[in-house]
DNA sequence: GTGGTCTAGACCACG
DNA sequence: GTGGTCTAGACCACC
């Protein structure tokens, strides 16, 4: 469900943050459905348990999630207008990313250069 | 002349290395020139001296400034080339920065917004 | 006639006997009467059937409760006095909160204002 | 600086939060002034230093404090505020607590007691 | 020295 | 089986 890519210099429990408010923003996890369980992502990532874990109760502190004790974690009610807050904080790490991009010396014409190859590789 | 983010995760030094680099690369500062001293770039960043000489020298080891004993730090001569090198760089820290955004649940269109958002309010 | 918060880091069975032996401290549940079944309590806390049972189960332990197989459970005839006994762990709990609330900078005149205001939502 | 009680059922980390955002919200640490490190704390405490880092990172993501890399943590300019949101986080576990005690039975005249003993004791 | 992330493994409590 | 906390220790980057 979930990629992530252990050579990025992004944190890890970052990059699975992520991924699971992804699958809430794009609906691919609904209110009231039950996540992944961090045993079984963390075997799937090959990424500690405890990586996952903190990812989770991350997202719990923000609302994205709650977990029933003894028996996984749901995505929230309110989740998906929380996952979308979570979109914009996204939003400015790229806009942050761009920021750097310039101040490094990219001209613009490299930066779309950078964003369609991207994009075509994507689909 | 340079300006970075000191809560950005990015280190500060890489920060400061690309802005140098982009100064260089945008013909700002041109061979020859001497670039602004550790102390005044360090005073006006609020950042620590050692952070700008660290900065420095690994700039100086690529071959974009060079040292003048006792005279500060000047752009090498083929430093356009040197910087442009840097560029590789950038681009690649922006290339994951789009794929990160990506996982997050960002679509190519909010994506692409965002890169015009970001290039408007650059001019 | 109980209430539970599903939310609290308190254990689900320990708020449930804390709500039971409540109910016979404050004398609405009488020695002799029933207790409310087990899969009701469940229905209507919206909770695990286990977890009910598992209240019960050590409130038959404690002496407060005792079952009559096939027939539910009923209130012990020294019930209150064991119940009162409950009451002195809740007490020791309410310390703990207490100390908790200083540490976190609250001072008396918040902690008494607290009392006060709960005390008058309460009647 | 802070004292935690490793007895207790609460979390250490939410202690050590708790007793952080104490010294904030009452003014003994002021926005500007540096935190105790996380190593120094641990060892004081007696708690292992993961402990306190998560403390910190947590109370981080609330704005009550930022951490400078390679030189220690800072109050937060906004942290009096930050904190003072987080009192109301200690009132409402206090309000909770006090749910707790009138489920399992305690009357106002225990509660009312119990507030004296501990006051007294407080002095 | 500082903070930060990650792993490993133990232990608890809940269902 | 689930989530949760804690410890221990390694490693990194920054100042």
């Amino acid at each position: 469900m979930i990629d992530i890519d252990p050579r990025s210099p992004l944190p890890l429990n970052d990059q699975i943050k992520a991924g699971l408010r992804g699958l809430v923003a794009r609906g691919l996890l609904k209110p009231g459905e039950q996540a992944p369980s961090i045993r079984a992502l963390a075997g799937q990532l090959r990424v500690n348990p405890n990586t996952v874990a903190r990812a989770f109760r991350e997202l719990i502190a923000e609302g994205v999630f709650e977990a029933r004790r003894g028996d996984g974690s749901y995505v929230a009610d309110g989740a998906l207008k929380k996952a979308e807050r979570g979109l914009d904080h996204a939003r400015e790490r790229l806009l942050d990313a761009l920021s750097e991009a310039r101040r490094s010396g990219l001209e613009w014409s490299d930066i779309e250069g950078a964003v369609r190859a991207k994009k075509s590789e994507d689909k």
